[in-house]
DNA sequence: TGTGGCCGTGATGTACACAACATGCCGGCA
DNA sequence: TGCCGGCATGTTGTGTACATCACGGCCACA
């Protein structure tokens, strides 16, 4: 395995724990920890928290730790203002192809989606969400735009499972179903505007949700 | 001086020589050499090399050296695009209010966009490009939107001055003095959504003209 | 003379030791 | 009893030696 490789993993890692509040607002990310755990030196450890505290997920203070930031509500609003008008432009700024794979991995995630509503579990739920972005950010031919959509979904995603205590779990699978139906349906017409337009859709209700709770 | 502060400024060194095309694509960057210039070991530089690798700027080699990256026409391409949109939404989203100070650095712009089409020359001209843009960030309020915009900014910068040879420098710094009096006018009448929308249009014909050349 | 393998050289990647720093505790003193 | 200062402890930041890797030149051999 090379050095990029690995480091890319150790980096999707510590990212995903973050998001699934494994490591919550607040917590301490040893660098000898993470490397004791991982089986490195604490080199390639610190080159991953680096990047994440770029990324604005952790902030490292000399002599105290490395800490996962909070997300205020400015930044929050902010940023979900941002991903609604980026998720639109993903279906105008060189929309890729959609194949037959395309909609069949859409209709997977109808399936999964309905799983989830039936049994509705709040890790499930955000993990399914985050492939479900992937799944999305596949369909930008733009590199730039699904790099700067990736960047920012991931900057405020840990909020989600922060505020699923004060939301309707249920409704929010319900909801989230529907989402992936509708973009499922809109990918079988072939039609990436209407998959963006969707999705622009969902963030802004979503959004509305998390700021009245 | 904090360690953060240290950090920035060999970054944003590094950065402004890259483009600038002090170090032009292709060009190694030795980590060994860059510490001993800055007086430092090879540890902060890496930190900082890391950065610029992961914003595309340069690429890390294990066993050949770190190599400033080459900007090939469809990531231009797709990079201008979503700059267009984001020079926009920059007025529509969180605009900051329009002071006496702000239209006063406009003003101050113009008269060195004047001095610049009276006696124009490449490095002045694409120094005074990076500090309209980064006054441009300050009229944005939206953190999200100016980090991103600066980012896409900063990764294709360099073949401006890579093609400066085969455009007009006359004629284009009389664009470039145009733009600035354009939006210094619309700043004068406290619009930043006019604003805004002047410099989507001389990003659309600025890359219109570049990949003319 | 052409070619293939070996090795020297120099680069980045990793590990580790030490410096710089912040925090909390504890004991002395007013 | 309250407060202040020094110190122990643990953390991130830095320096440095070594491991790993790629490239190019050189020499042996066919």
């Amino acid at each position: 395995m090379t050095a990029e490789e690995r480091h890319l993993r150790l980096y999707q890692e510590i990212r995903s724990r973050i998001c699934l509040l494994d490591y919550p607002p607040g917590a301490k990310l040893g660098e000898e920890a993470l490397a004791a755990e991982f089986g490195v030196s604490r080199t390639p450890v610190r080159r991953v928290l680096a990047r994440l505290a770029d990324e604005g997920l952790v902030a490292a203070r000399h002599g105290v730790g490395t800490i996962v930031t909070d997300v205020d509500a400015r930044e929050l609003g902010q940023v979900y203002e941002l991903r609604m008008e980026l998720a639109q432009l993903a279906g105008w700024l060189s929309p890729l192809p959609i194949t037959e794979r395309v909609v069949t991995e859409a209709q997977d995630f109808v399936q999964r989606g309905a799983a989830l509503a039936a049994a509705p579990a709040p890790r499930d739920f955000a993990t399914l969400n985050m492939a479900f972005f992937d799944f999305g950010l596949g369909l930008c031919g733009n590199a730039a735009l699904a790099e700067m959509s990736e960047r920012l979904y991931y900057r405020t995603a840990r909020i989600w499972l922060q505020t699923i205590p004060a939301l309707d779990l249920a409704q929010e699978a319900a909801f989230f179903h529907d989402e992936m139906r509708q973009v499922a349906t809109a990918l079988e017409a072939r039609d990436p505007r209407a998959a963006a337009l969707i999705r622009r859709a969902h963030i802004s209700m979503s959004y509305q949700r998390l700021a009245a709770a």
